[in-house]
RNA sequence: GGAGAGAUGGCCGAGUGGUCGAAGGCGCACGCCUGGAAAGUGUGUAUACUCCAAAAGGGUAUCAUGGGUUCGAAUCCCAUUCUCUCCGCCA
């Protein structure tokens, strides 16, 4: 949620910035301006009612005191009177408040300067890439195949039990989940991230503080008996932690790293997108998140794109980061970069990682601040990415790393995995 | 699930109708003291919105949440949520 201060303040600026996202923002923030007149002239004349109020009851008190009785109670009916004016005043006054909130939540966060402007993924800025795309003289294949052909991945067992996109991993293929989660929990560790276990039920306040309420309400699971969505990222029950925190300037930066399975009910998807471990309802994800002080949020943004690269490196899978233009941007974020690896058996590029700069839009919503130098709270900056989620990495590496015979286990892995070939 | 007790500021804790945004303590910040520190000592220390060109200063709201009684509510009433204790059940 944008600040309503900034709006005020330059509303010409919002619109030409949210251009970029091709989001055409004149209406609402003309509307917002008008609320926020309203509100404040409400505001205002209500303020002036209740301090009269307050004032009287007072002296109505010292009168009843002095035994003042008769008195008092010429007072009181003009007290009662104020009640009434005041009581109208302020359900108006809710009424307009709630009109403005509404219409601020409808527009998305300024992209940054340095967003390409764009439509579409195609108009992407591909900033870095690295490892090596196999070339290999014998057919690869995608890795529905490899899983059947090696007993790994049981997509039929899942539809039985559950329903299309719950796969069951068996044998090497379920060691292989549990030795990557610990591959990535182990070197988040390691680059200083502090990792939690969150619940993976969460309550209404929490999946409308990150944002998945009210818009994206129906891409969750839910459980009406006690009104709890199962999550669809850990990125939800982690940037939570900090839903109506002021924090310390010394407390900067937060990193925190958890792990969690994600639930997406993915209304609407379909086709070949969806095939084999592209898209799932339920799937395993190791998610980093930083909470930043403004001046440092877009620093912290290269050092987690750098700290993904130096995984999928490890996992030594061909790669691309791309800077995402403003149309493909999310609502939320200010800055994106999405981290794609090649699958070489479907000749395709899977975007396994996310990272965004929110800078102080999700802070907004959730109350997120700290004291700056001058005492002053001030909005904190938040970011997140998948370091990583496992499905597609899953996918890439079977299909990168077959051989004729099995599949080849990274060396990085293998103390994880306790084997070094599926086959 | 049943019975009971409770929810006050960063923390502990006082406050049962007015002078209470709230005693006292701890913590924290700054100062004094000290060669330096500790101890001691003094001052300050919630959040949001809003008025004012800004600072200074003012107004309003907030004692779990929502409603009610009253001229006036942290205090009384109702509902909800949560916590604790005991009983039951249980991986």
């Amino acid at each position: 949620m944008l600040q309503i201060n900034i709006i005020r303040d330059n509303p010409g600026y919002i619109i030409e910035r949210l251009a970029i996202k091709n989001f055409k923002a004149e209406s609402i923030v003309e509307n917002i301006l008008q609320l926020d007149k309203k509100r404040r002239e409400l505001l205002k004349l209500l303020d002036a009612m209740l301090a009269e109020s307050n004032r009287l009851a007072k002296e109505i008190g010292v009168l009843y005191q002095q035994g003042k009785a008769d008195e008092a109670g010429k007072m009181k009916a003009r007290t009662a009177e104020l009640k009434e004016q005041s009581g109208l005043m302020s359900e108006e006054l809710d009424q307009v408040q709630q009109q403005m909130q509404e219409e601020l939540v409808l527009l998305p966060n300024l992209p940054a300067a340095i967003v390409p402007p764009g439509k579409h993924a195609e108009d992407n800025e591909i900033v870095n890439h690295g490892g090596k795309v196999p070339e290999v003289d014998w057919p690869l294949l995608p890795h529905w195949d490899l899983g059947s052909k090696y007993g790994i991945l049981d997509f039929e067992l899942g539809v039985k039990i559950t329903g299309a996109g719950f796969p069951l991993y068996r044998g090497k293929g379920a060691r292989l989940q549990r030795a990557l989660i610990n591959f990535f929990l182990d070197e988040a560790v390691k680059a200083g991230y502090t990792e939690y276990q969150p619940p993976y039920v969460v309550n209404e306040a929490s999946a409308f503080a990150t944002g998945q309420l009210p818009d994206k309400e129906g891409q969750m699971y839910f459980a009406p008996v006690d009104k709890l969505y199962l999550i669809p990222t850990a990125e939800v029950p982690i940037t939570n932690i900090y839903r109506d925190v002021i924090l310390k300037q010394t407390d900067f930066p937060l990193k925190n790293v958890a792990y969690s399975a994600c639930f997406r009910r993915e209304a609407g998807s379909y086709g070949k997108d969806v095939r084999g471990l592209n898209r799932l309802h339920q799937f395993d994800k190791v998610e980093i998140v930083q909470i930043s002080h403004p001046d440092k949020s877009y620093q912290v943004l290269d050092e987690m794109v750098e700290y993904v690269i130096t995984l999928l490196n490890k996992l030594e899978l061909p790669f691309r980061v791309a800077k995402l233009c403003g149309g493909d941007m999310s609502f939320a974020s200010a800055l994106t970069y999405d981290m794609e690896v090649f699958a070489a058996g479907q000749q395709k590029w899977l975007e396994v990682s996310s990272i965004s700069n929110f800078e102080a839009f999700q802070a907004n919503r959730m109350k997120l601040r700290f004291k700056n130098e001058e005492g002053k709270t001030e909005l904190a900056h938040t970011l997140n990415g998948s370091a990583l989620a496992l499905p597609r990495i899953v996918a890439s590496l079977l299909e990168n790393h077959q051989q004729p015979d099995g599949i080849r286990i990274p060396d990085a892995l293998v103390p994880y995995t306790g084997f070094n070939f599926i086959n």
